[in-house]
DNA sequence: TTCATATGCGTACAATATACGCAAAAAGTA
DNA sequence: TACTTTTTGCGTATATTGTACGCATATGAA
């Protein structure tokens, strides 16, 4: 036996919101067992290294991605051989972005980077498309009780940006104007003097979310949480 | 710089509830840098074990017990120093269990074992507090959409010995009536032909939890959900 | 017996969820 | 221009659930 350690990575399931669908953060890998496939940013943790730093240096070497929210997702280590060469036991982080926000480019350390809508992944390497599965999971109850949808956002948003992200990510429908009526009376969204249209249709009025205001109520017990008709 | 790697540990936040209280198991250190202390139950991963069988070995060899219950509850690792000999990052799981169905003994790796009351626990080596801490959150907000209550409890129960349970792990009052009604109408307790008398006052009827009912239940769409008056 | 205590069931009211109607404001089209 | 289609913003009626209690019953204790 060369080495009885268990070597310790972290990986990030990042996903993104854009054309109405949601994507997930891939690279190319440039080195390991699996060169050239896809799999999650990730990498070994450095001795001296918290974490939490070794998921956003990992996330810049590899994709050059500053992250809007980001939050322990799961630690896989029951499968001796989830990584082919040895024993790695990896904590898993989920992440979120406005893909608008970055720009994602190859660096240092990967082959390529690109977004995946996640209803088209069916099988990565090591045991990354549990590990997606587990975030999505995450992702989709969090929605319910943390405002964390505007991190997905642009700032400034119409009512039907919202709804669809709720829609495609829940992968439900959801009643427009009882969902309208839930999101306003939390009182964590400003109303802005601007409409936008989107395509036909009359044009919405624009708003955005203020999270300072959110802070405030969440601390003295305003609780949000969302049910759907 | 004589050993760059990172060792991996699982620490055990077990549970249980007796005599109006909830308590942790905690074990005297026999080796470590905190001989003679209190620590959570836990210990280095084998090379070749998956994280889960290690919490369950640990726990057999420092206190003899075996669980009703066990989740991943989160990974501390942003702590550098943590561990004052090495860097040691601890996967901490959550377990459950009955006190009065364990018989718990200081095993070949403690040097004694001992339930303590949550609330008496102040400071503890490592960061074991904020494991614990960070425990008894999960245990608070699942209790209310998971039937893991009825882990604690004996089989056979009353419903003052349940909302007992509740108030102490959260707490705060609940309405006894109210509850009873929430919790009947979930149709996952059954009525024995018993009854039990508590001290005074008129003796109460005993229920046992029909587990597999409550699969049942939650395969077909049925959610365990309580909120308090 | 009488009292204190805990249980089991019920009822009235408040709050919230759900279903859905409809006018207003835009774009597209004849 | 006038008409249709689409999306928005606001409203209302009803069903469901949460909340606050009242009270008779069954026990142990005085």
């Amino acid at each position: 036996m060369k080495d009885q350690n268990i070597k310790l990575a972290v990986d990030a399931v990042v996903f993104g919101y854009k054309d109405d669908g949601l994507f997930v953060l891939l690279v190319k890998q440039k080195y390991g067992p699996f060169i050239n496939q896809w799999v999650l940013p990730g990498g070994f943790v450095k001795h001296d290294e918290a974490l939490i730093d070794a998921v956003y240096r990992e996330l810049l070497e590899e994709t050059n991605v500053e992250l809007d929210y980001l939050e322990q997702l799961y630690t896989f280590g029951d499968d001796i051989k989830r990584d082919p060469r040895f024993r790695v036991v990896s904590v898993a982080y989920l992440g979120l972005v406005n893909p608008k926000r970055v720009s994602i480019k190859p660096d240092t350390d990967a082959l390529d980077v690109a977004w995946f809508r996640v209803d088209n992944i069916e099988i990565l390497p090591f045991d990354h498309k549990l590990i997606i599965d587990k975030g999505i999971e995450r992702l989709q109850s969090k929605l319910n009780y943390k405002p964390i949808g505007f991190d997905l956002l642009d700032d400034e948003f119409v009512f039907s940006d919202l709804e669809n992200l709720y829609r495609t990510i829940l992968c439900r429908d959801i009643d427009r104007r009882n969902f309208r009526k839930k999101i306003l009376s939390f009182g964590i969204l400003e109303e802005t003097k601007k409409v936008k249209s989107v395509g036909s249709g009359r044009p919405g009025k624009v708003y955005t979310f203020n999270k300072v205001k959110y802070k405030e109520l969440e601390e003295s017990g305003f609780v949000f949480e969302i049910k759907f008709a």
